[in-house]
DNA sequence: CGCTTGCTTGGAGTGCGCTCCAAGGTTCTA
DNA sequence: TAGAACCTTGGAGCGCACTCCAAGCAAGCG
């Protein structure tokens, strides 16, 4: 949604949020390795050990070879962020990334992979409401007793 | 707390589930770590370490030492499947275990333990759903892109 | 009786997702 | 130009929740 190709990359992987991108600083479009880790709440470990794994693209690099993050970068790990809050397994969201890196005819795989993701995140949404009815149950029953002590 | 106290502890841990004990065999009342591995999906394994790190009450044994499940341990662990299900770290279940060994006088601080779960289960619910719309958008994306390929 | 299968223990090992360390080089502020 | 604060790397370490191992005792069957 840039400009002129057909499907852009970068259409693909952007939107990752319904978040807009609030403090997110605009302006140069680079930033270091702690400006993004305070901005995604990501530790700088993290964010050099998922570039080592990679589960991210090629991160751009100062003239001394510092890392200099760019707004796409932010927005790949908005959604990265997303998957992970999935419960999806770090080595899938590396496969998703390798399927990125490929290109627009693994679409179809792209597709299939987070259609089993929404599966699971339906099937866990559903395992938690069924936790939620034993909670209240047992919730009710303490708050009762309490209420209404040693009535033997 | 066996036979006359206002309200047994039996009362608190029985009814765990939803799940009225299809398959729990009734009659002897004294199963097997095998036949209490099939019944829940724990490992053999993981139904000792459980003993050992004080998330089950004490499991009676055989003349010889072997473990003798009751039914009761089973409403025991149907709850604590149940509170694994939320994501509940081990040790805050075995604080749970502690509770309910120590009597009635911690019915509340139960209920607190409890409600903190529910707090975060329903926050992680709302997580997930949040991951919902992310999918569905890029998964919608994926979907329109192949059926509509290249309009340059 | 022997055989197979199952149960016992303490302790070691595994896989995941980070998390940190040491030893340096870089960048910013005064 | 000094000093603090930040960045780099490969590799080691950690916390969690299991998972398995070895060596030996127990139980059921022909």
């Amino acid at each position: 949604m840039e400009s002129s190709p057909p499907i852009p990359e970068d259409t693909v992987e952007r939107c990752a949020g319904a978040d807009p991108g609030h403090p997110r600083p605009d302006g140069q479009d680079r930033y270091t390795i702690s400006e993004v880790a305070a901005h995604t709440g990501l530790s700088a470990h993290t964010l050099r050990w998922y570039e080592r794994i990679g589960l991210m693209p090629h991160v751009d690099r100062s003239h001394t070879g510092q890392r200099r993050f760019t707004n796409r970068d932010l927005d790949w790990l908005s959604l990265v962020g997303k998957l992970r809050l999935t419960g999806m397994p770090v080595a899938d969201m590396v496969r998703y990334a390798e399927l990125v890196r490929q290109g627009e005819h693994t679409f179809e795989e792209r597709q299939e992979l987070l259609e089993q993701t929404r599966h699971d995140v339906l099937g866990r949404i559903a395992e938690l409401q069924g936790t939620l009815a034993v909670l209240n149950y047992k919730i009710d029953f303490y708050a009762g007793a309490r209420r209404a002590p040693e009535r033997a």
